[in-house]
DNA sequence: TTGTACGCGTTATCAA
DNA sequence: TTGATAACGCGTACAA
């Protein structure tokens, strides 16, 4: 194991030790690094040269601790397995490239105790601004109450809360979930059931209320037993659709609104399971527009989120919320666009 | 446009602001801060209280400063739309968190001007470590040579420098490669086609390997108009393919080895446009085990790889050799595993 | 046009 | 057990 490689040089150049190599000062340095006026044109090319020479990097942290500005944002998102959010974080990371900031990602797996051990984290490494889709267990407003008031900007995208002082990107999720339940309805379906997100969480609330508005409009009945609440993973698609079709027959729904796409494939499964089929038996629409829905073997009807949008002005928001002293707070609503393919059968 | 809102404290609480408020020395609550030992029990106490109070959050652009440590690393994937590329951030995310660091997400959309704007960009930010999965036009090794000479610990995944002296954590491409040739000669099939990566991507050369090596084995021909360089994406695979069904008749291939799971994708479209039918007129296998694979029409015969694992242990490993002096270089294969599907005619 | 002094928030070190 | 001082790398404000 003879070592011959050499040491890394595991210290990295600054100013002063280029500025040492030239027997200018610090200031001048920085100065032609900067790109600031006032350096004459032959020492900045010699500066310009030794730097390159030389391999300095200027050091954003000392830059970060005297600006207190770090040009960075922190993502938080609940479920990196959902591909709506890669997405989304795609469209973020557009957003940041373009105005060059930096992007913590972090992954709160919908749980609510490691969102906010993100939030301190990012805190403390003082972000410049965060952006959070919250947790399906978010039930504490106190504490993002309290992180708007004393923490950096915030902007909440697709999972909000609202009113509560920060600015929220998503969706027309209550009007696209009426217009999707008014094509079932509109198709001759009655008995409808809706698999809900959690109602604490906004989009749960807003979805369940556009399926609610759709079927008091036409006044169809809404059974108590017809709200499962599902959360928003497959597996707990798969059981409130189990406990739909556990129903005696006659109060068995024929169709089913699903409060996002995962959560329908899982209904899916569950039907399929008992030997019944879909669309003929039960129907089934989503909401997301995931990259499965259309290859399913009974490809999903669905409202398509525009992800890459989402991501990219959430985080134009944010940095403009950070850069500007009074952009104000809004609710964005993105429209969405109804994809009908058969699991509805209504084609 | 009243403004009654209150003005947002923006300053963040120091420890000398605690200090002063409690008559003791900045170095005092700096040790309670932090549990070292030396603080007096009851003193610890009221600065505990007071912190809380005061809303102090440690500063760690402060902290790094003096430590050059910033419990920080920096991902550089080339294309977030791959869905193998999410999956591996969730592998790295996992490992980041439960080992405290947090994670600066780049993506260098296959472009390698902008993965090196990523790498400056990390390193001035003073990133721990970097991990890197190389753009399909990474052509200048001179650059992370100069990188990996001078720059922070640097680990690379799935599409890897060798030899360069970094770690490198992929899958067994060349055996696995093999395999599915084999598999593919082994239920009949002799003239063979390949949709090659860039074949100065790691990945797309020893694909190219295993698939020759497996030709060559059993003898088959491999004719020069048969390897087809595709990129890594969809439409490379649509166009590679076209020209591989636009030579005559005698000439075209029985079957087609595609380089990673989207370029099948492309592939598969191109055939079913000419009226053609997989597996019936042109079978197609793939790499990757995207999440699509088998909820196609006709389901496709690809290689698992196992790509949480990949981004965990790559991160892990990265984090190792950040914090022991000596951690070997090391290329860890991690073993894939074939998927069976009807792609390939083979069932 | 260039240089000097100081401070950003924290910790290591040494003194009390 | 606690405190004073210097240092991390850089930029602002001012002086030369």
């Amino acid at each position: 194991m003879g070592n011959g490689e050499k040491r890394k040089t595991d210290k990295n150049v600054t100013l002063k030790e280029v500025a040492q190599a030239l027997g200018v000062s610090t200031m001048t340095v920085s100065r032609a690094v900067n790109n600031r006026s006032y350096v004459q044109e032959s020492t900045r090319k010699r500066i310009i040269d030794k730097v390159r020479e030389m391999g300095y990097t200027p050091n954003h942290v000392a830059k970060s601790l005297v600006s207190s500005k770090t040009y960075t944002i922190g993502v938080i998102i609940p479920q990196i397995s959902h591909a709506f959010f890669p997405e989304v974080v795609m469209g973020i990371e557009e957003a940041t490239y373009s105005m060059d900031y930096q992007l913590f990602l972090t992954n709160s797996g919908e749980n609510f105790e490691r969102e906010k051990k993100a939030v301190d984290a990012l805190r403390s490494k003082r972000v410049d601004g965060i952006l959070v889709s919250t947790s399906q267990d978010t039930t504490d407003y106190s504490f993002y109450n309290q992180l708007i008031r004393t923490g950096p900007p915030l902007v909440f995208f697709d999972r909000c809360i609202e009113n509560i002082g920060a600015s929220c990107i998503g969706v027309n999720d209550e009007s696209a979930s009426m217009q999707i339940t008014e094509h079932l309805i509109g198709h001759g379906y009655k008995n409808i059931a809706h698999l809900s997100g959690p109602s604490r969480v906004t989009i749960g609330k807003k979805r369940l209320d556009g399926f609610l508005s759709a079927m008091k409009k036409h006044m169809h009945a809404v059974h108590d037993e017809w709200i499962v609440e599902s959360g928003f993973r497959e597996e707990g698609g798969f059981k409130a659709m189990t406990r739909l079709l556990d129903l005696p027959q006659k109060m068995r729904p024929r169709a089913v609104f699903a409060v996002n796409d995962p959560v329908a494939f899982g209904a899916i499964d569950a039907i399929l399971r008992r030997g019944l089929t879909v669309p003929h038996d039960i129907a089934v629409v989503g909401f997301t527009n995931d990259i499965r829905a259309e290859l399913i073997s009974c490809p999903l009807t669905t409202i398509h989120q525009p992800a890459y949008d989402v991501g990219k002005i959430a985080a134009k928001k944010l940095i403009k919320t950070i850069e500007k002293l009074n952009e104000p707070i809004e609710n964005v609503e993105i429209v969405t666009t109804m994809k009908i393919r058969s699991s509805c059968g209504c084609s």
